[in-house]
DNA sequence: GCACTATATGTAAGTATTGACATATGGTAC
DNA sequence: GTACCATATGTCAATACTTACATATAGTGC
């Protein structure tokens, strides 16, 4: 089994979902740590299927074309579950910002500061993002939160992940922007 | 040109090496974010001289196999220096364990507790030496730290970025570890 | 009617990366 | 001497992932 078909399997234990639905959530990482595109997704799906971890049944629709819609079987259900407990293989980690920081020496500073900053100032819209999510999350699913058995405490776990992620990645920018470049550059201020 | 291209560029911007000392220096990811096998590298050296960006020559050694000694040229050097002002494409963040939290609700919680709990530890391992090798960076290195023109300050960068991300990646598994499982099992205290 | 969009499902070719296979030199331990 | 290890350089098959190609339904705007 592949790291993919856990992802679907993941989204699959919650609801039922077709290739389209999967697709939509597996875009913008919303909420969890694992992107795919549709060619990735439709041929998992068959495997999974023939594995017995899923099945699909044709839901006709009346102003859209049919779709397949997957349940996760018991199969499934167990495969996910034992999963979850398994230590992760270590995956190196890759980050091209990072590796481009790596070089930072050769460019020149201002240009440098401004990738960095820009970069920063990403990471800072995702973690507002992400923040204005958490609030959402602790008024509607307050009871949920305490409860490590409900899929809405496992939702907001990953979020946590996505806010420390991006925290990190922007203080990391910040500081780096400011060493290699100074100034922030805001006209009427600065030297040159 | 590849991202892995650039990445050895930018050893080869600090000093000649071979397949094999590159190889070295991607294993274990030290201090920059980027890995490979050397199956990705050899060919991909290849590649490089192809492009003009590196020249090679052979070192014959008395007591070991000879080696071929790469060395970035001024096209490689270029390159390089451009591509570190690009602003890098937006690749999605792939994150087994942040998956495996998404699908917790579904897992014993003492068995959950303790994966999150291991795999804390091992960042909080990981941090801690990289905080020994920042002290000393700093012992060794300190006037070059403030000149964003000398590659020990892009080393201590990528250094940085390392402390942070690891501090933060512990920091949740902490408090996941905490959530799902509670109780860290030391003989002699806790309930059952 | 025509262009465009969202929904819906697929395939195929190419790139990036891993894991296994393959070979050679020369040192150390037994 | 032979087994093993570090050094040293490669290839090849398989997997994971991306990009492009391909098709169909039905709604909206012009």
């Amino acid at each position: 089994m592949t790291t993919l078909g856990y992802a679907i399997l993941g989204l699959l234990a919650r609801e039922g979902l077709s290739g389209y639905d999967l697709t939509q959530r597996m875009k913008g990482r919303v909420g969890y740590f694992w992107s795919a595109r549709h060619s990735q997704i439709y041929p998992e799906l068959a495997r999974l299927e023939d594995g017995g971890f899923v099945t699909h049944s044709v839901v006709e629709q009346r102003d859209r074309p049919d779709k397949k819609v997957y349940e996760i079987t018991d199969v499934g259900l167990e495969a996910l579950k034992d999963w979850v407990t398994e230590p992760p293989p270590e995956k190196p980690t890759r980050d091209e910002l990072t590796l481009k920081a790596y070089s930072v020496w050769l460019a020149d500073g201002e240009e440098a500061a401004r990738v960095f900053r820009a970069e920063g100032l990403k990471h800072e819209e995702q973690l507002a993002r992400y923040e204005e999510i958490r609030s959402w999350m602790e008024d509607e699913w307050r009871e949920d939160l305490s409860s490590p058995g409900s899929p809405h405490f496992a939702s907001y776990a990953t979020l946590q992940r996505g806010i420390i992620h991006e925290r990190g990645y922007a203080e990391w920018c910040r500081w780096l922007a400011e060493a290699v470049g100074g100034e922030i550059s805001i006209s009427g201020r600065g030297e040159a």
